[in-house]
DNA sequence: CACTGGAAAATGCCGC
DNA sequence: GCGGCATTTTCCAGTG
């Protein structure tokens, strides 16, 4: 009664034991951040707008990697390339 | 310009480094995640079963670990408390 | 200073009013289930196990509903469609 | 076997299938609630905004409703009842 | 009345 | 590109 579905169920097994492996570990750094939180609360900051400062920061950052890769494209028309972007 | 904010600028930046930082490493994790999906769907897995089988198994997880607590719950309530419950 | 907006106005009232009928009628099972808790409490039950109970019951309900759409969804994959699923 | 738990195990069932029926109502009206927002979208409505003209009106709703009581309390103050205020 | 946990909403993502 | 799905965030009820 054993390996009933052959080659595909390792496989399938595998993948499933790689993807909980992943979550887990997403699990536990999620808590790790909510920690964070309670931490920053506890010393009396404002959760809600400590929040906000993190996304506006994350909107910040965006905008400035859209401004790079502009940057890069203006470049690259002039033909003047970068020496290194960022790993695909 | 430095130092706008005075007494907690620097418990404040320490936290919002702390919490980009863990964001960072989920975002990572979650790619990694998307890459193996996409490797699973590369060797002919049906994605969208693969992930009703992950979030089943999840859910089965969550199942014995509720039944445990309403168990304690049912041990506090009359009295028998278990000898030990888990690490903190 | 009737008919504000014009054409969309009446369509948009009878949108509101009806989401408004809806959530008043929530609100009123509600206040119904607290009272059903309170009730419960009275009579010498231990609410917070109760409402154990309850979560543990409807994940079972969930828990197989999930197993069913999963089978479902084998099925389908393997093209072999169940006689009948269940009512629009 | 059965009826090990004796008369408060019948209580207990009759609560908690009270409970669990409302929550089954409330759940409905919720299904129902959605498909309206849906309906509305399908007619070109922005649901977002709508929800926040919903929100608003809430508002506004639960504003009226404290200046009234707050007129009710002055009308006591001075010994002239309403004839009804509304049900507990 | 502040804190925790659970429901609803907003957002981002992927496939069609 | 749009609708559905998954994740994240926000909100609210319940609890001590």
């Amino acid at each position: 009664m054993s390996e009933p579905v052959g080659i595909a169920g390792d496989q399938l097994r595998a993948i499933v034991e790689r993807i909980e492996k992943v979550e887990e570990e997403i699990k536990e750094l999620t808590e790790g951040k909510k920690e964070i939180y309670q931490e920053a609360k506890a010393n009396g900051f404002d959760v809600k707008i400590l929040r906000e400062v993190i996304r506006v920061r994350k909107q910040d950052q965006e905008q400035r990697d859209e401004q790079e890769s502009l940057l890069d494209a203006y470049l690259e028309a002039i033909k003047v390339v970068p020496k290194v972007k960022k790993a695909a």
